[in-house]
DNA sequence: AGGCTAGCTTCCGTATTTGAAGGGAGTCAA
DNA sequence: TTGACTCCCTTCAAATACGGAAGCTAGCCT
C-alpha cells in the first residue's frame, strides 16, 4: 500500500496522516505558526529544497490547509497563509512541542506563555465535556462492530 | 538538507519531527495506540511493507518510544509495545484523530469515550497553570534570543 | 543597460519505498 | 518423520521521491 491509500480509510488518523503526517508538511506547519509566509522565508527556515516546498505548498492549497494571499500587485507577490482548517491543526503541532521539550534534549528556542495566566504554556488535554484531564488509561476506545472483523486483533494479554 | 539534520534543529518541533514526524511511524503509533503488538498484525492493520516495518520498529525500539518483549519463550515470539515515552506521544494521535474528524469526510471507525464522565471524548487543550481552555490566539510565542537571528522573518503586516 | 529580488521550475544523481518473493525457526497433525 | 503451517522477518528489482545546484521569468531599482 502506497501513502494516498491512506485516505480512503476508514480511521480518521490515517486520513489524517495523508493530509499532513510526513516530514516536511509538518515542518511547514510548524512554520506558519510562528508567522512565515513567504517561499523564500519558508525555504530558509526549513531548508526544504525548493521543489519540494513548492510541491508541498500546492497539495496544502489543494487539501485547504493554507491559501494563497496575493500581497503585491506590482509586482505580483504571493504569500501563504493558514485557512481556519489549517489553524485547527495547531493541537498537532503543540503535541509535537510538548513531546520534543519533554523527552529529546536540546535548546528550546521558542517558548509559549499564555496571555491570560502570563505563566509558559504547558498544554493538558482535557475532555470537553467534563473539564477534566485525560491520559490514554481514561479513555474507552470503542470501534465500530461494521470495522471491527477488518482488524487482526491478535495480541497477548498482560 | 536531509531529514536527519532535523535533529540537531534548535526547534523541538523539529526534533520531535525527525523522531516520529512521518507517515508510517505515525500510523504504527496509532495502532499501538489500539492495542497493536505483533510484528504480522501490525503489517495487517497498516499495509506496511515488511521491509520498511521491520525497520521502523528497530528505529523506535533505538528512539525508546517501543519496547520488544518477549512473549513467548518456545517459540521465541517477541511482541513490541509502548514505553512510557511511546505513551507520551498519545496527545500526537489524539490531534490528528480530531483534526480528521473534524474536517476530513469518512467514516469514524473509532470513538474514544471517557471513562468516568461517559461522554463521547472530545479533546480541548487547556494550560497547565490556569486550566483554560487555549486557542493559538491566546499564546504569545517568544522566541529565545539566541535563536532570533537565524530566523529569516520577512513577511507583510495584517 | 545591468544588477537584484522573489518565486518558482528543471535537471540529475542518490536514497528510499513498494511489492513480491523467500527463508529460518519453531509447532502441529498424520 | 514428513509435510504443512505460523510468525517474524530479509532480500531483491523496479518505481518513486528527494537533495542540491542551476536556471528562468517578471518586475523592480539606479
Amino acid at each position: 500500500m502506497s501513502r494516498n491509500d491512506l485516505a480512503s480509510s476508514a480511521c480518521s488518523v490515517a486520513r489524517s496522516i495523508e493530509k499532513v503526517g510526513d516530514t516536511w508538511s509538518l515542518m511547514l506547519l510548524r512554520e506558519f505558526f510562528l508567522g512565515t509566509r513567504r517561499f523564500e522565508a519558508l525555504h530558509k527556515n526549513t531548508s526544504i529544497s525548493p521543489h519540494v516546498l513548492s510541491g508541498r505548498l500546492k497539495a496544502m492549497c489543494e487539501e485547504g490547509v493554507i491559501e494563497k494571499r496575493q500581497y503585491s500587485e506590482h509586482p505580483p507577490r504571493d504569500e501563504y497563509v493558514l485557512t481556519q482548517k489549517g489553524r485547527d491543526l495547531w493541537p498537532v503541532v503543540l503535541a509535537l512541542k510538548a513531546w520534543g521539550d519533554r523527552w529529546l534534549d536540546g535548546p528550546q528556542a521558542v517558548t509559549l506563555r499564555h496571555r491570560s495566566c502570563g505563566q509558559v504554556m504547558q498544554p493538558v488535554i482535557t475532555c470537553q465535556a467534563c473539564g477534566q484531564a485525560v491520559t490514554p488509561r481514561d479513555v474507552v476506545t470503542e470501534i465500530g462492530e461494521e470495522f471491527a472483523g477488518e482488524r487482526c486483533t491478535c495480541r497477548s494479554e498482560g
